[in-house]
DNA sequence: GCCGTTTTCGGCCCGACTGTTTTCAGTCG
């Protein structure tokens, strides 16, 4: 069982006890306990095996016996009690915005409804309503975010898919008689949200890699299994599909796996596979169609492949080109780290300077910091960077209010190196009133970055209304810089405006709004979703040199 | 259930908004 696999049977746990009505306290310390495996960057068997679990802060001794118990049996007693009570279907209306423990446990204890499909029905013949607190709008409320859940049903993030897709590539690499192998179709071409795992595999053995697969740890179910193609279900849940081609053709089938179906039809025509045949890479399968290499995150067929054909592909940025991180979070407020740590991390990474980006106080729930306090955490950045390595920019993760003011005066703000404005309140203001919102901090001549522009939550909730075109155009006459959020639960802004943005010569940045220090390695979801926008390393700020870096800074705020 | 330079009990982030009410509980970040 990997950290996370742990973390997620904990955060049930919390889930259950908080619909049962059980103490908020204990609920908070099963999902501060889950939150603090989840992203411990030591491995959880490791660390049982040496007894060193409760070393983890957040866990005590019953959460130790209850990990413990998970590692040795695959099972937890508690957990499997308490799903008796509160079923796994209920704990999916939890996630519903709108919908919390008391209301779930009404839905439940009165109406006996266990899954969402039950939920909608009920919903729908208006058998909702006599609830508690239950209205005509949260019934419409419900239905909206069934119906839009639907569209992506059974997809997940590029976050939860890439880790697995890599383990079981790395498996198959090390065990099987396999010559080449690449994870392929939409997540090598970096989509945020996917709907399985494919890997490509070069042998001259493929029943081989049939017998292996079986013991592969994280294996649920194996449906398909002949020589050539394996099909099933890893133990989360996510399907995957295992292509083995004749390492003669593997790159042609590199091609034809990796991209869309209108990139690969358009681009094949028909053409026979001997035409392929002892292919060196995929720029060769490119070279023989008359054409440039394309990255993988440009295969989709919107324009791409007429540009590969006369040339002006754009050269896109790399994870390497990026040479700092502008927007995290420390303990200061809800990070989970002290800045030393965040630093130490980033100077692992290479990085030339970070910004730390806390926030403001009226973000109280996230211990935002007031004016005092941020000017002592400054004074703690200045004896900090006295021995340290890489720049730290004092920054500030500022509020925008609901009428586009900030939560910190202009003296305030004009004090710090870096200033992000970012919306955590008034979600479901109409499109006009958002966007007047924005419009008005992107003017703010101290906002450097808007921080996640659109709110989005991928597969939990979309972003609110805002005319996209309106705020790219001040972001260009303003020279605010426009964030892309690189947590792949965000991947905001979306590769649709990175690529509106740059047409309009607006300038990005990639951050990866890390709470913890494991968190600063999420930067490489954002580059993806900025290499499917089409963006090169000129459009984005945080692949420049620190003095470039400063030099645009200054030099939009004058 | 966790934690402790206020230490083995008694604390543990809070304030605004929303939809349902008719004075507020539940949800959100």
């Amino acid at each position: 069982m990997t950290n996370q696999e742990v973390a997620r049977i904990l955060r049930q746990i919390a889930e259950i006890l908080q619909i049962k009505d059980d103490n908020p306290f204990k609920v908070r310390a099963y999902r501060k306990a889950a939150d603090a495996i989840y992203h411990f960057d030591e491995d959880i068997n490791v660390l049982n095996q040496t007894g060193r679990i409760a070393d983890i802060p957040g866990v005590g001794r019953a959460v130790q016996e209850k990990v413990e118990e998970l590692l040795r049996t695959g099972s937890l007693a508690y957990h499997e009690r308490l799903l008796q009570d509160v079923p796994l279907g209920v704990l999916d209306m939890l996630h519903l915005p709108g919908l919390g423990p008391r209301t779930v446990r009404n839905i439940y204890e009165h109406l006996r409804i266990t899954s969402l499909d039950e939920l909608l029905q009920a919903a729908q013949e208006h058998r909702l309503r006599g609830l508690a607190g239950v209205g005509e709008n949260t019934e419409a409320a419900i239905i909206k975010s069934i119906e839009e859940q639907k569209l992506s049903r059974g997809k997940v993030t590029l976050g939860e898919a890439l880790p697995l897709a890599e383990h079981l590539l790395r498996y198959l690499l090390s065990t099987s008689p396999v010559l080449d192998g690449s994870i392929v179709g939409s997540i090598r071409r970096g989509k945020p949200l996917v709907s399985d795992i494919d890997i490509l595999l070069a042998t001259r053995q493929p029943e081989k890699v049939v017998s292996l697969i079986n013991e592969y740890p994280g294996i649920k179910q194996v449906t398909t299994a002949e020589p050539g193609h394996i099909q099933g279900l890893l133990s989360g849940n996510m399907e995957f599909e295992i292509i083995m081609v004749d390492p003669d053709y593997y790159y042609f089938n590199l091609v034809r796996t990796t991209g869309s179906k209108a990139h690969r039809d358009t681009i094949f025509n028909h053409q026979h596979a001997e035409l392929f045949f002892g292919a060196r890479g995929e720029a060769d399968i490119y070279q023989r169609l008359g054409l440039i290499y394309v990255a993988p995150e440009l295969r989709e067929n919107r324009g791409e492949i007429e540009l590969a054909r006369t040339g002006g592909l754009p050269h896109l940025l790399n994870l390497t080109d990026i040479r700092g991180d502008l927007h995290t979070h420390s303990k200061w407020s809800d990070g989970a780290e002290g800045i030393a740590e965040m630093a130490g991390s980033a100077i692992a990474l290479g990085y030339e300077y970070i910004a730390v980006t806390d926030h403001s106080k009226s973000l109280s729930i996230s211990g935002g910091l007031n004016e005092e306090r941020l000017r002592l955490q400054g004074k703690e950045i200045d004896v900090l960077q006295a021995d340290l390595p890489l720049t730290i920019l004092k920054g500030i993760e500022v509020d925008i209010m609901k009428d586009g003011a900030l939560d910190f005066s202009d003296d305030v703000l004009a004090g710090l190196d870096l200033v992000i404005a970012s919306v955590h309140s008034n979600f479901k203001l109409d499109k006009v009133q958002q966007t007047e919102r924005l419009i008005r901090a992107i003017q703010n001549p101290h906002v450097d970055i808007i921080g996640h522009l659109s709110g989005r939550l991928l597969n939990r909730r979309y972003g609110y209304e805002l005319d996209i075109l309106r705020i790219i155009e001040a972001a260009a006459e303003y020279k605010t810089i426009l964030e892309i959020n690189a947590h792949p639960d965000r991947l905001d802004i979306d590769e649709e405006t990175a690529r509106l943005a740059k047409g309009y010569g607006v300038k990005m940045v990639i951050n990866t709004d890390a709470h913890h220090r494991v968190d600063l390695s999420l930067m490489r979801y954002g580059v993806m979703n900025a290499r499917r926008g089409w963006l090169e390393p000129a459009d984005v700020v945080n692949t420049w040199n620190k003095d470039r870096l400063f030099e645009y800074l200054s030099s939009r705020r004058s």
